[in-house]
RNA sequence: GCGCUCUUAGCUCAGCUGGAUAGAGCAAUGCCCUUCUAAGGCAUAGGCCUCAGGUUCGAAUCCUGAAGGGCGCACCA
């Protein structure tokens, strides 16, 4: 709509114009100032300017008025065009808000270490990222996303060790002694009862099967975060395992070429030249690739897999890599604008106004799966969406469970469920309903159905701006519309009854194709919950 | 100390690439169910947009500086 209103300016000024919503719906659908620009080339004011383009406008097909208004030019689009434009997206529901805009994505989220469950800060990271995927689908991007699992590495060994320690505290009932970065939590005790009877009993006091125990933790570990995820309707194309990469290692190495020296018997990339604070350690001196080298390689191969853009999704806390791994993509000879590293901020729980502050290592993790318990899948995944990805957010758990409007879901969800209410009800069926004009309705209504038809601007928005909140927040907004509609005029016996349907099917539409987006499911009841 | 980031209503946050009177939701107060589910609607109140400069027709938005919060500054991942 607002993209077509775009191109028709665009032609007409010969310039790219810039299209507002104007805050008050009685200016207009659209609004620019473009007038202000102009007044400076053409040395005349402003109000004049737009004056003169307003009435430049009679003949259009798409406007029913143009108008200036303190300088600013406003557009009202016809009845013609809006009806069209919504009975088109009612027929063909699938199609509404798609593009095709086929650029070939790689998407790397989550990509939580395998050595323990995802806990409330994973959950955020992977709401972001599982809902840009689910814009990115939409808008015909060829996508994938892929899970970056950190197999190797100290943490596994560590895994081995906290179950053995685990084990021999629960099972055999030694006395154990904990080091402080000992994994802790309630899976560990399944991991140990899982392996007593794999293994059997020996493995936990037997120091050299720690390895052995813990690659095949890992394996379970996974097994446990891929089903929280799949909880939440996060579900994963690929798995690149970490351990798989360093027999690539000497060629990417080679292909890095001067980027990576030698010097105290290490091997050093050569990033500071390319911004980073200092040089980094890839290779150390026992010969052992650092975490930094994996990460290098795994980079080179998402760059020769053939992706013309790269999204990443990282912890906050990890910020400051980002400039070293993009200094080896330049080494590596690629484009280090084509990856684009996203943050996901700190999630702060409070629990009875009391701050939880979480750590990983730290045994009171909050579980994500706990909180998806709680409250559940569809009003974490509003949650998380609802807020810019890259602020700490601060919440209250007691706040989201209940069961009121103060959670937004069900409030959204209340006004899709009323359309469906009241379509049931109407003695209208479908193909009557279908096949009525959306010509003639009150202002109000006229104002629900241009709301309703934004969602495809709103996708395209919150997807290119990576500001995925855009979406809630539109369906906040457009749900508070519909109810206000369905309080102010009774639609069942009324003249209009069929049209006013239409138009409800229309904001259902944009409702659940939104909610869809963002993996939740529009539901057609409410039902109750008694406490 | 250095780097990144944030600071908008009592609380949690929106405010797009500068534009028309600063916006929601909670919380507060008052109203609306013989009316398609009141899980709803309406209204009131609440703001020196952290501070100081600058850029210009115009700044919450851009630039510089200050203060305060968060994060990072590993041969750990």
């Amino acid at each position: 709509m607002k993209q077509r209103v775009s191109a028709l300016l665009r032609e007409k000024f010969g310039r790219e114009v810039v299209l507002e919503k104007p805050k008050d719906r009685s200016f207009g659908h659209f609004a620019t100032p473009i007038a202000f620009s102009l007044s400076k080339e053409l040395r005349k004011s402003p109000m004049i300017i737009a004056d003169e383009l307003a009435s430049s406008f009679d003949d259009s097909e798409v406007f029913s008025a143009v108008e200036a208004v303190k300088g600013y030019l406003n557009f009202r689009l016809s009845e013609n065009f809006l009806s069209e434009y919504a009975t088109w997206a009612l027929d063909n529901p699938a199609e509404f808000g798609k593009q095709e805009k086929k650029e070939k994505i790689l998407l790397e989220f989550v990509s939580a270490n395998p050595t323990g469950p995802l806990h409330i800060g994973h959950a955020r990271g992977a709401v972001y990222g599982d809902t840009l995927l689910r814009l990115a689908r939409h808008l015909g991007y060829d996508i994938t996303a892929e899970y970056y699992v950190n197999d190797a590495g100290n943490q596994i060994d560590l895994l081995g060790l906290s179950i053995q320690l685990e084990g021999r505290a629960t099972v055999l009932g030694e006395d154990v002694e904990y080091p402080e970065s000992y994994y802790r939590g309630e899976y560990l005790t399944g991991l140990v009862l899982g392996a007593v009877e794999k293994f059997g009993i020996d493995i936990l006091n037997n120091q050299s099967r720690q390895k052995e125990l813990a690659l095949w933790a890992k394996d379970k570990v996974m097994e446990i975060i891929v089903k929280d995820l799949g909880d939440l309707n996060i579900f994963f194309d690929t798995f690149v395992y970490e351990s798989s990469l360093y027999d690539d290692w000497d060629r990417v190495l080679a292909k890095m070429g001067n980027g990576v020296y030698e010097k105290d018997g290490k091997m050093w990339i050569a990033s500071e030249t390319h911004g980073d604070e200092k040089d980094r350690v890839v290779v150390r001196e026992d010969n052992r690739p650092t975490y930094l080298a994996g990460d290098i390689v795994y980079h080179n191969q998402k760059f020769e897999r053939g992706y013309e853009h790269h999204v990443n999704i990282w912890g906050a806390d990890h910020h400051g890599y980002i400039p070293r791994v993009k200094a080896a993509v330049e080494f590596l000879d690629y484009d280090s604008n084509k990856l684009e590293v996203l943050l996901s901020q700190m999630v702060s729980l409070l629990k009875d106004g009391e701050p939880y502050k979480m750590s990983k290592r730290a045994g009171n993790v909050i579980l994500m799966s706990d909180i998806v318990e709680e409250i559940g899948s569809d009003a974490l995944r509003f949650i998380f969406a609802s807020k810019k990805s890259d602020t700490a957010l601060e919440f209250d758990l007691a706040e989201f469970k209940k069961q009121d409007s103060s959670n937004p879901i069900f409030y959204i969800q209340y006004a899709h469920a009323r359309i469906n209410t009241i379509l049931n009800k109407s003695d209208f069926s479908r193909e009557e309903i279908l096949n009525s004009s959306l010509k003639g309705l009150n202002e109000n209504a006229d104002s629900l159905l241009f709301d309703a038809l934004l969602l495809p601007e709103i996708i395209e928005d919150a997807f290119s701006s990576r500001q995925v909140q855009k979406l809630p927040d539109y369906l906040k907004a457009l749900a508070a519309s519909l109810h206000k509609f369905y309080y102010d005029f009774r639609i069942i016996g009324s003249e209009d009854e069929a049209k006013l349907l239409k138009l409800f099917m229309v904001v259902a539409l944009s409702l659940k194709t939104g909610l869809s987006l963002m993996g939740i499911k529009a539901k057609d009841h409410m039902s109750k919950e008694e406490e």
